[in-house]
DNA sequence: TGAGGCCATAACCTGAATGTATGACCGATG
DNA sequence: CATCGGTCATACATTCAGGTTATGGCCTCA
């Protein structure tokens, strides 16, 4: 049986989310535009699904079991990440017709903008935004051959022919299964011990990659990888899976940290730093929905 | 039209990163179980749906186009709070027959358990794990009671008649939307000024609420609250939306703060820390499942 | 040149979700 | 005390997305 069977559809959440919220299922299904049997009935077919009781039904309305706030309060977290995809997609579809054209460098493009882009949403609904994703270079040349409006990319300088501004700092850590040997260390990894042990990392030409591969050049240089893998996502899982050690951006294993899927280890004397920054062609300010964007991005005082 | 609407089902999305990880088509059917027409239909779909293409198909196999690739990215992460939601579920509906019960307050429930219990699912598939969720007094009462074999609670002391370890430490932020006057201010704010602010809080009662009235009850004490909302994520949304500020535990609002749509205000002079413990009943050391879920708690070195 | 991958199309089937219609329950209100 | 307005549950017909099997075209590789 696969997950999306043990967990409800996107719709039964939200519709959860909205009794929850409305105190009533009635409520719900009329600010969702279904009618209130479909609701009862979808939210009857939750609780058969998940096993447990998720409202205390009255005459007077819908309260949430002590479950059923737990229940809701994960779903919504689901719900947050669908926001993001919405959000991210919206701007993919919209490459042509937009009025404010992104270009980001993948991690960016994977775990900041879309948080970014329902702000901006919020603040100014009827903004198109269009996104294109690639490295540094790609990035570059969509914005020198007027293609698109602001760019973001992670890495040691600003390319050439663009100006720009740091808008925060993406640090790079050495993560391990909690299995692995090394989670038992009580010191600190040496710059050499790292750059002679085979990693799992993403292909060739990755930002994070490059970085890392600076930062041991002058300790033997990077070993070569254990595993080559296609996507963030998938070094996460094997290195979850006890494969091996990784080096990531800490904005992709935050949620693991936490959850304490993954452990850091720590590295002594050596800068896993990168600057994330805001880039545009040079003389061409960000103004209108382009500075917007930027703002939302800017740290806190 | 609503979220679930412009975002794919759950299924879809699964489907979407089998193929990526495949690299076929027909390769994902098989592994989840559907056939190959199915798989290849429920794609296209997709790509109508978000207006994007998402895979290069050819006789040699379907690989992400640079779209697919992201699109795939942020359908994980929705997989991934889906698979949180299924392991906190499951713990739900184990509550009978189960080998393992935790009981354990809100704010650990919501954002770190379903965390811990992924990973303890692949230490040990076998072990059934129940939870049940409460403040610190239900918590304790389930222990002392013989109702539960591991408690987490966050709070300043350990309940009577528990022995406990610290594992971890829950910091609580002031948060503001990014209008809002204090994301300007330059100095950081006074705890009396805080005091004076009605805030978005909780429903009485909350642990984070108890917290912040006993660091502040030397400077005037909380102010009547702004809004009183049932569940932390209404908090967050109402303080997003500009209603106003609240203080709320980092790990609930971490996300928000990375992307932006909350910022933090530095508070001067005021700890508002409390520690997030494991406790059991006094002489009852965890053992068995109940040992591995601890270990997996602990901090790294 | 044949075998074995791959994907697409067509025709059909099933089941979940929805709508309409209706009834039972409770509480506030006159 | 009867009524009205809100709640939720049940029954039944309908629709449609997603599933199946069967088949065909395309490419690569031995």
């Amino acid at each position: 049986m696969t997950l999306a069977h043990r967990v409800p559809e996107l719709g039964a959440l939200e519709l959860l989310i909205a009794v929850a919220r409305h105190g009533s299922m009635g409520g719900a299904a009329r600010e969702l535009g279904i009618s209130q049997p479909a609701a009862s009935s979808r939210i009857r077919s939750v609780e058969r699904q998940l096993g447990v009781s998720l409202f205390d039904r009255s005459p007077s309305g819908s309260r949430p079991t002590e479950a059923g706030a737990l229940v809701t309060d994960w779903a919504r977290r689901i719900m947050e990440a669908a926001e993001a995809f919405d959000a991210g997609a919206q701007a993919l579809r919209d490459r042509r017709d937009s009025r404010l054209r992104v270009a980001a460098s993948m991690t960016i493009a994977e775990y900041l903008l879309p948080g970014w882009l329902i702000a901006l949403r919020t603040a100014r609904p009827d903004t198109a935004v269009s996104l294109l994703a690639g490295n540094s270079g790609a990035v570059a040349a969509r914005l020198l051959g007027g293609e698109a409006d602001l760019g973001f990319v992670e890495g040691l300088a600003v390319p050439a022919g663009l100006d720009g501004t740091v808008i925060g700092r993406d640090r790079l850590v050495v993560v391990v299964a909690p299995a692995h040997e090394w989670s038992a260390r009580r010191t600190a990894l040496t710059p050499t011990e790292l750059a002679a042990s085979p990693l799992i990392l993403r292909e060739e030409g990755s930002g994070t990659r490059q970085v890392l591969g600076a930062a041991l050049a002058s300790y033997g240089g990077l070993a070569e990888p254990l595993l080559e893998l296609s996507s963030t996502t998938a070094v996460k899982a094997a290195v979850v899976s006890g494969a091996g050690p990784s080096v990531l951006s800490e904005l992709a294993v935050r949620e693991e940290l936490v959850a304490r899927r993954l452990l850091e280890v720590e590295v002594a004397g050596i800068h896993l730093r990168r600057d994330l920054r805001a880039v545009w062609p040079t003389g061409h300010r960000p103004s209108g929905p382009a500075r917007e964007l930027l703002s939302l991005t800017r740290a806190a005082p």
